[in-house]
RNA sequence: GACCCCAUCGUCUAGUCAGGUCAGGACACCGGGUUUUCAUCCCGGCAACACGGGUUCGAAUCCCGUUGGGGUCACCA
């Protein structure tokens, strides 16, 4: 295959939606993939709902997701403006093309007139197309000064066929498509005639888009067929649905793919969702991005729609938080720990350390964080969690946890082995079982019954710190009226 | 309503194009094991070819129909 080259065409009306990245994704893994271009286009010619923060918030999501766009907005290219808005005389070219080889027509029927038309023909059950009432319309017998619109003079008859490399071939016939308008009777030319001209003098090679795209095909199949162009290859992507098999929207959980940055999804595990949501290769479930871009196929996305299943991408996210280093987790959730307000700066090593103990058992870098809550607090500023304290910190704890505390003040090597040593001693003379001494040490320590294992954890809390929770807990309970007197 | 697309466990899917393994994997769920809690991990279980006709020795797979779901029908993109 010579170099492909695709685009991704958002209009800036909003965010960066899950459904448009993973149309992006599709474009970006079939450009790399083979070795083509990845551009990226603005679609703003609705200047009323077109915003520059939208288009801003989408590039920061494709930036987000790694998508890097080979030309695009702030990379430029060849075949600048990327920008709709800004590709007017572009389209000017090209619609006196047309108008020169007779494929435009002016039209002079109002929006309004239209409007009653199309209504009038739901209510008697005909289909609402325009009626080619001005079609055959000679010059003179043309309305002076009044406004019209241009339409694209289309076959009434045969049949226009998408060759789609997902569906195979669709057929439309022409009786059902209707003389579309090309340009406003303000002068601006319509989506599906600049779409074609973008991609036309942009050296589209594949337009790659989602499902709700396919009926338009033939109508700029049409167009292309009018300025006497080849159509490029066309692939028609299912879309993405919600639990109750609607569009997936809002009120589905977070569309917008910066939401699963704030909370604290990473990018690889994102894409590596995306991917198999409507792609997938054999039985295979994790992909790193190489692995991707080197086995992705147009063959092997499928055609009906998929339902998007937040549980799944929770569950790859953990995979892909435990594969990372800790050193590289660190990172990641520096800002996080000191958004979330906490002051303990601990050394790399440390932090590491302390990662290391939660990251198998984070989904996300929120819950990461939150889980260890009691290591980037300071050693007085613990919480002790209602049940857990009800449940462990009983009286009789008392002298477990004392001679616990007297046992690894002594301790010279502060590390997982020593402190398991320490305690199993501790245990032999005290002659109890480990389930009596672990559970309030660590309530002492983390304030709650749940936590990573409880060597590892001393070890990465610090032996400070640690002790400095154990005598705070012996304090704690010796203040703590004994209710077993009272009832 | 018309047109277009789609149809395998609850969900993502393999298998469909070149008909022939108890229909495979993953998430979720349920049970068991490991264990100082939780989680990880390991083992096991539950669970699907939408329905009806054909074609065929044989159909998840090919054909037709039905039903269901989705999409589109603008001087939006």
């Amino acid at each position: 295959m010579t170099a492909p080259r695709l685009r991704f065409a958002p209009s800036p009306s909003g965010y960066l939606h899950i459904g448009g990245a993973r149309t992006a994704l599709f474009c970006w893994l079939f450009a790399r993939r083979h070795g083509g271009q990845f551009i990226l286009r603005v679609e703003d010619t609705d200047r009323a709902r077109s915003t520059a923060e939208s288009i801003q918030a989408i590039l920061d999501g494709l930036r987000w997701l790694g998508l890097d766009w080979d030309e695009g907005p702030e990379v430029g290219g060849p075949h600048a403006p990327y920008f709709q808005s800004q590709r007017g005389p572009v389209y000017q070219r090209y619609v006196d093309q047309l108008i020169k080889t007779g494929h435009l027509y002016r039209c002079y029927c109002s929006a309004e007139l239209l409007r009653e038309k199309r209504e009038a023909a739901q209510r008697e059950g005909r289909k609402p197309a325009y009626d080619r009432t001005c079609r055959e319309l000679s010059p003179q017998q043309w309305p002076a000064g009044e406004p019209y619109v241009l339409r694209l003079k289309a076959p009434l008859d045969g049949e226009t066929t998408v060759s789609d490399l997902i569906r195979g071939d669709v057929v439309f016939q022409n009786k059902e498509l209707s003389d579309q308008v090309v340009v406003r009777s303000n002068g601006d030319p319509l989506y599906n005639f600049v779409v074609v001209v973008d991609d036309m003098t942009m050296g589209i090679t594949h337009v790659v888009r989602g499902d709700d795209h396919l009926n338009n095909t033939p109508k700029q199949i049409q167009i292309y067929q009018a300025l006497g162009v080849k159509p490029p290859s066309f692939a028609h992507a299912p879309l993405i649905l919600g639990a109750d098999k609607k569009r997936l929207s809002k009120r589905h959980g977070a569309t917008n793919v910066m939401q699963y940055d704030d909370e604290g999804y990473l990018p690889d595990a994102m894409i590596n969702f995306l991917a198999r949501l409507g792609w997938s290769h054999g039985d295979q479930e994790v992909f790193r991005r190489d692995e991707l871009i080197e086995l992705f196929s147009l063959d092997a996305v499928g055609r009906s729609p998929g339902v998007w299943n937040p549980e799944k991408l929770l569950w790859l996210n953990g995979q892909y938080i435990t594969s990372l280093s800790d050193e590289r987790l660190a990172e990641m959730i520096a800002p996080r720990i000191s958004a979330a307000g906490f002051q303990d700066a601990a050394a790399d090593a440390v932090m590491a350390k302390r990662i290391a103990t939660l990251k198998e058992r984070a989904r996300t870098l929120a819950e990461l964080v939150d889980q260890g809550a009691f290591y980037w607090r300071a050693a007085e500023a613990i919480e002790y969690e209602a049940k857990a304290k009800r449940k462990f910190f009983k009286p009789d704890c008392l002298p477990r946890l004392k001679a616990a505390h007297a046992a690894l003040n002594q301790l010279q090597n502060w590390n997982d082995q020593e402190l398991e040593a320490c305690l199993a001693e501790v245990l032999a003379k005290l002659d109890v079982k480990m389930g009596k001494l672990a559970q309030p040490i660590r309530v002492a320590i983390t304030g709650t019954s749940i936590s990573p294992g409880l060597y590892e954890t001393l070890a990465a809390l610090g032996k400070v710190k640690s002790l400095q929770r154990l005598t705070m807990a012996i304090e704690h309970i010796e203040a703590e009226p004994r209710e077993e007197a009272g009832s």
